[in-house]
DNA sequence: TATTCCTCGTGGTGATTCAC
DNA sequence: GTGAATCACCACGAGGAATA
């Protein structure tokens, strides 16, 4: 790595995300979830499009609710009377798409053209009243378990929880009904690029409450993580952050830090509150050359971070090759 | 098909408090 | 005095979904 630019190292980066992109990869044979293998057989794979989607349903919806909504649903969309009455009961327990979920059960049985069905789909979704929910910590589960994140701090290793969404009213809702609740409040922050908001709960008593309090409610495709994120104080920060990033898949997987990363992060963290009490005190020439120090670390930590990503890529890229990915000449531009 | 939007997961920074 | 822990705020990239 010595002697490498930062620039190079981004470059090569790209290539390789090119490369990645455009692999093939080797055929499924077999898939777990829940706990259960599933084997996929080859016409299923090849050409039956409607068997595999009825294995994964099978796979990872509760077997009663997938024959009454899935499989044909997604198929026969616009002419299945059964969508409509999915619609209507999905109608009496949404919030924020109750609308839209009505106008669907109705048009469905309406001489309406697609085209005006469509508009009016689009027109509900934009003017959908948010009106005031009967916020519960059901509620909360639920929407966590498709918003929300648990998180270990790299550079404090503190727990921390998140919830995103592009509508801040949502947010509003649960941080009300849990500062009613439990009479603490949460920070809710709006990106300013975006203009999407999240919803921050960093107090560490704050975030074991209320990770409890999911758990106690129904938490379900984030309970292995809520479970391990309890777990601290029996392991270590270290272990549950990579226990944290398994669960959550292979998603920003170049973003994360390795453990050197986080060691190099921490030192920076410790180095500039070195140089701020420096300051404070008036020794501005030990403040001045500890910021130096810690100039010279973020720049290391940065290409060392590029660095790592780059030969995670490369790894993942030659395994895939060795199990039988190909390019995909299709997508060779 | 290209572009924009949205969500998820992640990292950085500064201030404050606490323990040794 | 110092390092560790905590809290609070801010921001961004990846990639799938939605839209033009």
């Amino acid at each position: 790595m010595h002697g490498t630019s930062l620039r190079y190292l981004q470059r090569r980066i790209d290539a390789l995300k090119g490369l990645q992109t455009r692999l093939l990869w080797p055929p499924m044979w077999q898939f777990r979830a829940g706990g259960e293998t599933f084997k996929v057989s080859p016409p299923a794979l090849n050409c039956c499009r409607t068997g595999l989607l009825s294995l994964l349903v099978r796979a990872f919806t509760h077997p009663k609710a997938c024959c009454a909504i899935w499989p044909d649903s997604s198929m026969k969309l616009g002419k299945g009377e059964h969508v409509g009455k999915a619609a209507m009961q999905l109608a009496e327990r949404s919030f924020l798409k109750r609308q839209q979920l009505l106008l669907a059960a109705e048009q469905l049985s309406s001489t309406c053209t697609p085209e005006g069905q469509k508009h009016a789909l689009a027109a509900a979704r934009v003017q959908e009243g948010y009106s005031a929910p009967r916020c519960s910590w059901p509620f909360i589960a639920g929407f966590f378990d498709a918003e929300g994140c648990i998180q270990v701090h790299p550079s404090t290793g503190a727990l921390r929880v998140s919830f995103s969404q592009n509508t801040v009213t949502v947010l509003r809702w649960i941080a009300d009904f849990r500062q009613h609740d439990m009479g603490s409040t949460l920070s809710l922050w709006r990106h300013g690029a975006t203009g999407a908001s999240q919803l921050w709960v960093e107090c560490q008593h704050d975030v074991h409450v209320l990770l409890r309090r999911l758990l106690d409610n129904g938490l379900l495709t984030k309970r292995s993580s809520a479970l391990l994120a309890l777990s601290r104080g029996d392991t270590s920060c270290l272990d549950i952050r990579h226990g944290l990033s398994r669960l959550s898949g292979n998603q920003s997987k170049y973003l994360r830090s390795t453990p050197a990363g986080i060691k190099r992060a921490q030192r920076i963290s410790a180095l500039r509150q070195s140089a701020s009490r420096y300051l404070s005190r008036g020794q501005l020439e030990k403040s001045r050359e500890l910021c130096l120090e810690i100039e010279a670390l973020k720049r290391e930590h940065e290409l060392s971070n590029a660095f790592d990503a780059y030969r995670t890529l490369q790894s993942d890229i030659r395994e895939l090759l060795t199990q039988g990915a190909v390019l995909d000449d299709a997508k060779i531009l």
